[in-house]
DNA sequence: TTGAAAGCGCTAACAT
DNA sequence: ATGTTAGCGCTTTCAA
């Protein structure tokens, strides 16, 4: 392995001169030149480990997700890789699988090894007080980390279901039903929240509770939770679907079953990947994945830059201006 | 920052010691529980970067994709990391947006922190000598690299093609098109010749060359070459779509012009994320995006480990055993 | 502008 | 079983 000590014998200075070149002080052209070629000839590439043992901080910024083949926590994860890169900054990157001992695990990990951690917190439980006291700021992203004083940076999920489920009032459908994730899931319960604003706004009623239905963020429980709200005395006409996956979930059980979606609506809380043709009838609002990964990088940076102001908590607009891009297949 | 030398002084100890203990070595019980206790109460985290200076290894795996929103390769990326993590090493994720020289950029980067590189290469000229040269392993995935005498993992590539195009003529259609990535790109290139092996196989002739279009492999060039292929004198009753954007392209095309997808097929290599419901008449098969993934990281996590024989080149089948799970929605 | 030298926190001989 | 100690490769005073 070529050090900088190979390197400045070749170039005939110290190794000081050598670690200048590289960090950019000055250093008289004739000697820089030197060392450069040196350093090409001989292939020399920084240790990074030495660089950061020396120099105490580690320029690699840890994003815990639970998921990485969920796209919403993709989008988010490219958001933080673009303002990580700008910086200077790598990104590791570890899936939670949503297990609270995991997570803590890789947190744990993570510590000895990063200047800074963007972490889902996978419970409301999670504790970041252990990185946060080793001088590791951490940003809690997407979900709130009640349990300890970080910075968070969220979606307006309230908001968001709320214009969500004006959509199809717009529409005209009268009974619109909400499918969510499990209780206690922050974004879950916000967005069950959303809607219920959203029936009394424009019905100037809450919902009956037997309208909403809990059931993990998946296809399957979007699938599920609508063949049970369709064996209800009084089914609705419409549904609200907190995320995605819920939202396919709903719409496969409804072509199972013969339903039209132009007769029965179904909206979306967040994009589909790949922009996937949309049948007629599904509409989809947009949740600022990438927008959180952004913010939460700038954030994180500010804190590993020094700021030590009090947490923070960010909420992230849920813009609603336009439906994703899509094109309707006729139903 | 709490050092060993602080858990060594508080637990009445040398750093020897605590340094035994957090790495398995034999202490005696009353010791050990010394140094955990101190540990403990001091908040100690051992520092990797000081760790990995002085073992000169590093735990760190770097991935290195074009797209990080490209389903195939998160799925790819997921392998990776189940891997990686079962065996103790982190992953850190660079994105190279198809850009040869960020690629080499990341890999220049990445040489002097990780332990290893598997990386998606960017174009036929990527050289990776750098890294093999400065001792770190490097693994090609998903595409060849021909400069460089790395291990490569790559899907069967005319296989799946073949297969995929064969579905087709099963169907009854008899005049199958083909749109692929752009010339040069290995994967586009081999998926074409999958395509005509599937011709001649199964018509006794090769198709003629109107019959292939190479765009990019995106949803607007599936999009505009459907449109294309439409255009001619003898136009296809079916389109192979070497990847799944340019399968969802074409099917936005066909769905526009109101083309009923039972009459005119197409097929996807590749499945599509989130597993959406699939309209009638579209096939997918499946692309081993994981298993490129999990294999890849087997093979540096030898290549770390010492292993040092030739160059290998493995083909990862592209079984087709079965369609992707799929609801199909009535035309 | 440049060089000499100390030391970042840790592990692994080598001693004991 | 445990302690002593010498670096890993780098940056950065401090002196010249």
């Amino acid at each position: 392995m070529t050090t900088i000590y190979d390197v400045a014998e070749r170039a005939g200075v110290s190794t000081a001169t050598v670690s200048r070149v590289f960090n950019g002080t000055k250093v008289s052209t004739a000697k820089a030149e030197a060392v450069r070629a040196a350093a090409a000839a001989l292939g020399f590439v920084p240790n990074g480990n030495a660089r950061r043992l020396r120099m105490g901080s580690s320029q690699i910024i840890a994003v815990l997700i639970p998921d990485i083949e969920n796209s919403f926590f993709t989008a988010l994860t490219r958001g933080v890789t673009d303002i990580a890169r700008a910086a200077g900054y790598s990104v590791m990157l570890g899936n939670t699988d949503e297990n609270p001992q995991l997570e803590a695990e890789l947190v744990a990990a993570a510590i000895g090894d990063v200047a800074g951690i963007i972490v889902a917190p996978t419970s409301d439980e999670a504790d970041y007080s252990l990185p946060v006291s080793r001088g590791v700021p951490v940003v809690a992203i997407d979900r709130d980390a009640p349990q300890s004083q970080v910075d968070v940076v969220v979606a307006d999920n309230v908001a968001g279901a709320e214009d969500a489920t004006e959509r199809l009032f717009d529409l005209g459908f009268v009974r619109v039903a909400c499918i969510s994730g499990p209780t206690h899931v922050m974004t879950a319960d916000l967005r069950v929240e959303g809607w219920k604003k959203a029936w009394l706004k424009r019905l100037g009623t809450l919902p009956p509770d037997e309208l909403c239905i809990r059931v993990p963020y998946t296809m399957d429980g979007g699938d599920s939770a609508t063949e049970e709200l369709s064996k209800l005395s009084q089914p609705p006409d419409a549904i609200f679907a907190a995320n995605n996956r819920l939202a396919v979930g709903a719409v496969r059980h409804l072509v199972t079953v013969g339903k039209d979606l132009t007769e029965f609506g179904v909206v979306s809380l967040g994009e589909l990947p790949l922009t996937l043709y949309i049948p007629r009838g599904l509409v989809v609002t947009h949740l600022p994945a990438r927008e959180l990964g952004t913010r939460a990088a700038e954030m994180l940076l500010e804190r590993i830059r020094g700021y030590s102001g009090p947490p923070r908590r960010e909420v992230v607009a849920t813009v609603v201006t336009h439906d994703q891009h899509a094109f309707a297949m006729t139903p």
